[in-house]
DNA sequence: AAAGGCAGCAACCGCAGAACG
DNA sequence: ACGTTCTGCGGTTGCTGCCTT
């Protein structure tokens, strides 16, 4: 059981390679393999433990590294892959030809992770944040205003951005959760969250969400977000990734909850993604500017929210099964 | 020009499970 | 069946270079 004492080994050099190093490791493993990580470094001729080498052969030295900056089209792979897997770096990577579990964990928490926390998504969940949606829209702003949120203090015209903010990241929560019951199928329990956010966003959510359940998506939809003021996405013709079933698998366990989709392809890059919602529309924030140019396919980060959009046809949903059967079949949906 | 702060990334650490004797 | 070794993985650290003051 115990650990592999290859680490505590004394007298091993450690920290950065050397380019002579470098071609040491190179060259062995060309001419022999790498055969066993431990016995390679004496082998080698290398003052370094099997492990470092192991580890400097696999996130630099291999030939089939693919380097330079992430592509956007490897971004978007990236945030859906981590939305269904979470952490599984090596998962991740297997995905991505040519980059390393390594190499995608960095990426993820220098630059995807910060995007998504700019944008008001929760890298973990993948969706609107919590902390703004569920708790500062349901907060009268004398509360906001006199707590302060996360330790900011809060005038009242910032408690009421914030609130306002809040209704509109609860609601596209909303959205995204409705969405995902139709993509994951519907749960035998009760979906405490989804009963928790329908409470807690404004009427102007609730109208929305009854019209999604009472008609078309699109076009009411679209209604209400106008008068909204909302950037709500027009779900019709959109394509919702099987985020679940990356693997080619359907019906596949993931945080709790099972996906029926038997698509395992990869969300078509070429289709219209949705319009996020902002979190703060009247100032675009600057976090964004990178996303915001007129190249349209920059946009894509700035749906992330919708990104799961992108992959599942729903206008069988409106014909076959709609939002009304759905409801009428499940009640609780509806009731609290 | 120098100092301090920050971001990015290579490398290390330690755990867990597989493989092996 | 059990103990030891090896490998893979995810989390974390710390070095380096760039940017700001």
């Amino acid at each position: 059981m115990g650990r592999a004492p290859c680490c505590d080994e004394v007298g091993v050099k450690k920290g950065p390679w050397t380019p002579e190093e470098d071609k040491l490791l190179v060259d062995y493993i060309q001419k022999n393999g790498h055969g066993s990580w431990r016995r390679l470094p004496k082998l080698a001729g290398l003052n370094r433990c099997g492990k470092s080498c192991r580890l400097r052969w696999t996130n630099y030295l291999r030939p089939d590294i693919k380097r330079g900056r992430f592509t956007e089209e490897e971004e978007k792979l990236i945030i859906h892959l981590h939305s269904a897997l979470g952490n599984k770096w090596s998962s991740i990577a297997t995905r991505l030809p040519g980059r390393t579990d390594n190499e995608i964990k960095n990426y993820w928490n220098t630059h995807l992770c910060k995007r998504l926390l700019s944008m008001g998504i929760d890298p973990v969940t993948h969706r609107p944040r919590a902390d703004l949606g569920l708790l500062a829209a349901g907060l009268p702003l004398s509360l906001l205003a006199a707590a302060g949120l996360s330790n900011q203090q809060l005038d009242v015209g910032s408690a009421l951005k914030l609130q306002a903010d809040a209704a509109q990241l609860a609601k596209a929560q909303l959205a995204q959760t409705l969405v995902q019951l139709l993509t994951n199928g519907v749960p035998t329990t009760p979906n405490l969250d989804l009963m928790s956010l329908i409470g807690s966003t404004s009427s102007l959510g609730q109208q929305y969400y009854q019209g999604i359940i009472n008609g078309s998506l699109g076009a009411q939809s679209a209604a209400l977000a106008a008068s909204s003021g909302l950037m709500f996405p027009d779900l019709q013709g959109c394509n919702i990734p099987p985020v679940v079933c990356m693997d080619g698998l359907s019906s596949t366990e993931v945080h709790g909850t099972t996906s029926n989709l038997s698509s395992g392809t990869l969300p078509d890059e070429s289709s219209d993604t949705p319009k996020l919602v902002s979190a703060s529309p009247q100032e675009k924030p600057s976090s964004l500017e990178c996303s915001t140019s007129h190249d349209t396919s920059t946009n894509s980060l700035e749906s992330s929210p919708f990104d799961g959009l992108e992959g599942l046809n729903l206008e069988g949903i409106n014909t076959d099964l709609g939002w009304k059967d759905l409801l009428e079949q499940f009640p609780w949906l509806t009731s609290p």
